[in-house]
RNA sequence: GCGGGCGUGAUGGAAUGGUAGACAUAUCGGACUUAAAAUCCGAAGGCCUUGUGCCGUGUGGGUUCGAGUCCCACCGCCCGUACCA
């Protein structure tokens, strides 16, 4: 689902680049005579973090990870299993498509899943955080037909390879649930999902528009438009109609837009977004009588959300592709042109809407409903799509800037239907759209309205349109059916044969699942479906007569829309098993890309309500996330050449070497061009590959980094010094357990309680030097479990780095400096799990940290007795003054007027307000 | 085009409407060292008239005792736009 290259994995560079001072080791001595440190004995240039410091430090990821992941796997504290006796927790980030390679933003992405995932162990949850494969989709069939792949042999490779890249990264996965979608097994129970839905009514076919491309006879993806033309081919691209299979998604518009409110826990915008996306309008659909029949059509129905607007209307608009247009072009060669021309634009609403609004007059007039006199002209335009409403539209150019534009340009009259209040000039260049809700002067209007605002108008010309019986009140939505035909190889078949004598016939569940043959062959353009020489036939399942299957397979939406529920029980023989999806449903929290904000989204939305209808899903299953986070991007620095016709060359950044005049090309010294950060992509080449960073840092300074510096649902630029930065703080953490261990081992003696006790009873008072440790502990434990909590992973971490500093400067006694030391490993073990273990073991913890509850801060402990408040005056500090917690209002008021500053700026003056915000702030108002 | 979001020091960023710049990076200074690295300690938004001074959160307005935060407009960038995943 989140990444999208189709290229084979690029050869991994050996060279590494160095972007520390010119007297770093690396640049002059390249192939040093010291032998080096083992953790870097790989492939890792010694620029990127010192070799001395890795000697000094002796904290050996490589070791450490290791060794904890096979502690993990032999304790398998993973496996996710039924238990009634604890609250459960599902934690799920959006299943990767197997590009071939794990990238920053995968790494990102699981690494956020499974703070949260080890959180919720810790604090007693049975935890289920599984992972899976979105694997089929048209990058397996672009390799197919660049490298003569099999679409199946490489998307299993890349899974293989992609996995093996993801395990040392340590994440909390129950790796016993994992599956593909292209493994039959999986796709065979969306077959029969297919099947129940299709039974339920839930699915139906009709035509609809696909981009065709005239030379290569295929369907294209709008991606695979480019400039309206072809990807391959270059040829312009034609809409062409296709009958093609939908999911009644639009029966449930309103549902589905009325249940975004209980979604408390997901952010705002998404639901704004979706709200949008269904796009639910009132409106007046009505008809303008033709002049004269033609074509057959004695009329045209237009559906309207502006009718308070009649009295502007300029002229009538159908879509090219409206019966009526279609039927006029037989006799009309100039509109068969220009309708051909207008179906070369691409079937995506982008190029339709930045496409030049185009017009062509059909010579029709129809009568105006409120004025039988008063005709308007018929036009044909390119912007009306006939997906929505009735694909007929009256155009009013005064109060719509599209119709502006299209007026002025084939001279179409602009008549104002109402002006504004405070300026009102009629419409000249720019039309005049307030608000809906602002109160605006009429002209003339039918239902009799003065001053009304739109909102009003809207409601008097529906009301007044129905009383006159001309016209009805409508709603409709904007959300159009789901179409799930692809005419592609690489997804799961629709299981329905066609039959000379039935007709369209579903295939019976015990033949399920339609398998995918294994021998396809891309060496004619389309679907290999369609001409591979046997796949296709098979007896009717209802005569028994010969037939064949249907040769389109399922939208890739379709199989990430019900995974989530797969993941419940991955291994039944049914969609879902009905004791687990009852246990495990709903996703609790559900993480990924703000790019699936609509579509996967949504659909997955409607899919829970259609398994529940067909009995796959409990009912409270209907929305399946009960909370969505939204993760950012990982970004890095572009860097940059050009060529002798001055075309862009793109460098990886391990290529880039740093001197003092800046960037240059390491193998040849050429100056390279830095362009600010962008989503890491090949075709930049600014990618950093987690693979290098884990083997040179580890997995725990990759974790720690991409948590660290921005707030997850923002992006995160990758700089290599931060990666140092982050592996230097790890270090020494491990330093300060080891160094806290030796002081043991020199006569402190075991500490055999557990922390909590440890905690617990710690009596403030006994030595002021530890009262300052131990409440800095407490408050740890409050902001990391409060920023955890609310994916603030930036902000625990700072407040990580503020506690290790106020342990490392403690004068506190070695006990506590060791309690503090293990409730760190234990706020640290979400973030980084392996050298949380290693500290946890060092300092004496029993069993494993993972294993470990939670630490709970006693509120006691958080008080401070005196706070300082800033005092402003008027607004701006002036002053500050330091006052009991508890201070009453009125008493902190009083010291406040007698602090010198404040007496000087009142200069004897009674002060006009005194705001006292309690522990915050004073504001004298003078 | 339309819908949604974001914009804070040199850099990443912090800040329930309440001391703007926490924490980190880079930089500079000090300790340690024969030296360097590492490590440890410290400085640091800008400006000037060095004052419990002025300015400062993309730009311009507004609400408020008080705005990075809320509202409006504009600029720039990002996501989506129904067959990329």
């Amino acid at each position: 689902m989140a990444a999208r290259s189709a290229r084979p994995p690029p050869a991994r560079s050996r060279t590494r680049s160095c972007r520390g001072p010119a007297s770093c080791a690396c640049r002059t001595a390249a192939s040093s005579a010291q032998p080096p440190f083992p953790l870097l004995q790989r492939r890792v240039h010694p620029g990127v973090f010192s070799q001395r410091t890795a000697f000094m430090s002796r904290y050996s990821a490589a070791e450490i990870e290791q060794k904890w992941q096979q502690a993990w796997d032999k304790a398998s504290v993973f496996t996710a299993k039924r238990d009634a006796a604890k609250p459960k927790y599902y934690v799920l980030e959006m299943f990767p498509y197997p590009s071939g390679r794990i990238h920053m933003g995968h790494v990102r992405n699981y690494t956020m899943g499974d703070v949260i995932a080890r959180y919720k162990i810790a604090t007693g949850h049975s935890v289920l955080h599984p992972m899976g494969w979105d694997a089929f989709g048209m990058p397996a069939e672009n390799a197919a037909m660049a490298i003569g792949a099999n679409p199946r042999d490489w998307t299993y490779q890349n899974i293989a390879v992609m996995r093996d890249q993801m395990k040392p990264l340590g994440l909390s996965i129950d790796w016993s649930r994992e599956f593909a979608t292209c493994d039959p097994e999986y796709y065979g129970q969306q077959q029969a999902l297919f099947l129940d839905m299709l039974e339920a009514g839930l699915i139906y076919r009709k035509n609809a528009m696909v981009n065709w491309d005239p030379v290569d006879m295929t369907v294209l993806a709008n991606e695979q438009v480019i400039d309206g033309k072809g990807w391959r081919s270059d040829a312009p691209v034609e809409r062409r109609e296709l009958t093609q299979w939908f999911f009644k998604i639009s029966d449930m518009a309103d549902e589905l837009l009325a249940a975004l409110d209980g979604l408390d826990d997901w952010p705002a915008k998404v639901k704004l977004m979706q709200a949008n996306w269904i796009g639910k309008s009132r409106g007046l659909q009505f008809g303008f009588d033709l002049t004269a029949p033609a074509a057959g059509h004695e009329r045209i129905e237009v559906y309207t959300t502006r009718p308070d607007t009649l009295m502007g209307a300029s002229f009538v608009g159908i879509s090219a592709d409206h019966p009526l247009s279609k039927e006029l072009e037989a006799d009309n060669p100039e509109l068969a042109a220009f309708n051909a021309q207008v179906r070369k634009t691409g079937t995506s609403e982008e190029a339709i809407e930045k496409a030049e609004k185009l017009g062509f007059d059909t010579g029709l007039r129809v009568r105006h409903p409120l004025n039988p006199d008063w005709e308007l002209p018929v036009w044909v335009a390119n912007f009306i799509l006939m997906d929505y409403g009735t694909g007929a539209i009256f155009a009013c150019p005064a109060h719509d800037q599209r119709d502006l534009d299209f007026c002025r340009k084939y001279d179409l009259p602009v008549i104002d239907t109402f002006l504004a209040l405070d300026d009102p000039q009629p419409v000249t260049d720019e039309a005049f759209v307030p608000p809906k809700t602002e109160m605006v002067q009429w002209i003339d209007h039918f239902a009799g309205l003065d001053k009304a605002t739109g909102d009003e108008a809207i409601d008097a010309t529906i009301a007044f349109a129905e009383q006159a019986g001309w016209g009805k009140g409508v709603t409709k939505f904007r959300l159009r059916d789901w179409g799930l035909s692809r005419q592609r190889f690489w997804g799961a078949p629709i299981p329905v044969v066609h039959c000379d004598a039935c007709g369209v016939v579903p295939e019976k569940k015990e033949n399920l699942p339609v398998r995918l043959p294994d021998d396809p062959s891309f060496a004619k353009p389309g679907n290999p479906l369609d001409h591979h020489p046997t796949w296709r036939d098979c007896a009717c399942p209802a005569c028994g007569a010969q037939a064949k299957r249907e040769t389109d397979t399922m939208d890739t939406f379709v199989d990430s829309s019900w995974y989530f529920a797969r993941f419940t029980a991955p291994d039944a023989d049914t969609p879902t098993r009905a004791e687990d999806a009852d246990y495990w449903m709903n996703v609790d929290q559900y993480i990924g890309g703000i790019e699936h904000a609509i579509l996967h989204l949504l659909y997955s939305r409607f899919f829970a309500r259609a398994m529940h209808l067909t009995g796959h899903l409990p009912k409270k299953a209907i929305e399946p996330f009960d909370a969505l986070f939204t993760q950012g991007m990982v970004t890095h620095e572009i860097y940059v050449t050009r060529d002798e016709r001055d075309r862009p060359v793109y460098h990886l950044p391990e290529d880039i070497e740093w001197t003092e005049s800046g960037a240059k090309l390491g193998a040849t010294g050429e100056p390279v061009e830095v362009i600010p950060s962008a989503k890491m992509s090949k075709s930049k080449k600014n990618v950093v590959d987690p693979v290098n960073i884990i083997d040179a840092f580890g997995a725990d300074t990759a974790r720690w980094f991409v948590l660290s510096d921005s707030p997850p649902e923002r992006d995160v630029e990758w700089t290599a010094a931060g990666a140092e930065a982050a592996h230097k703080f790890l270090s020494r953490v491990w330093r300060m357990a080891r160094e806290l261990a030796d002081q043991r081992d020199a006569g402190l003696g075991e500490i055999d309680r557990t922390l909590q006790d440890l905690m617990d009873d710690y009596q403030l008072g006994v030595n002021p030097l530890d009262d300052e440790l131990v409440r800095a502990t407490h408050r740890a434990v409050d902001d990391v479990t409060k920023g955890i909590e609310s994916f603030g992973f930036n902000a625990a971490i700072a407040k990580l780095y503020g506690f290790v500093n106020t342990i490392a400067k403690s004068q506190a006694s070695a006990r506590t400096r060791w309690t503090a030391m293990r409730t760190l490993a234990q706020l640290m073990s979400p973030m980084t799990p392996h050298l949380s273990e290693e500290i946890w073991a060092i300092l004496g913890g029993p069993e494993l940290v993972v294993r470990e509850t939670w630490p709970v801060a006693d509120p006691a402990m958080l008080q401070d007795d005196t706070v300082t408040l800033p005092i402003q005056i008027n607004g701006k500090r002036r002053a500050e003054i330091s006052v009991p917690q508890d201070m009453p209002k009125s008493e902190v008021e009083q010291q406040v007027l007698a602090v010198a500053a404040v007496q000087k700026a009142l200069d004897g003056a009674t002060p006009k307000k005194v705001i006292v915000v309690p522990g915050r702030i004073v504001n004298v108002v003078i």
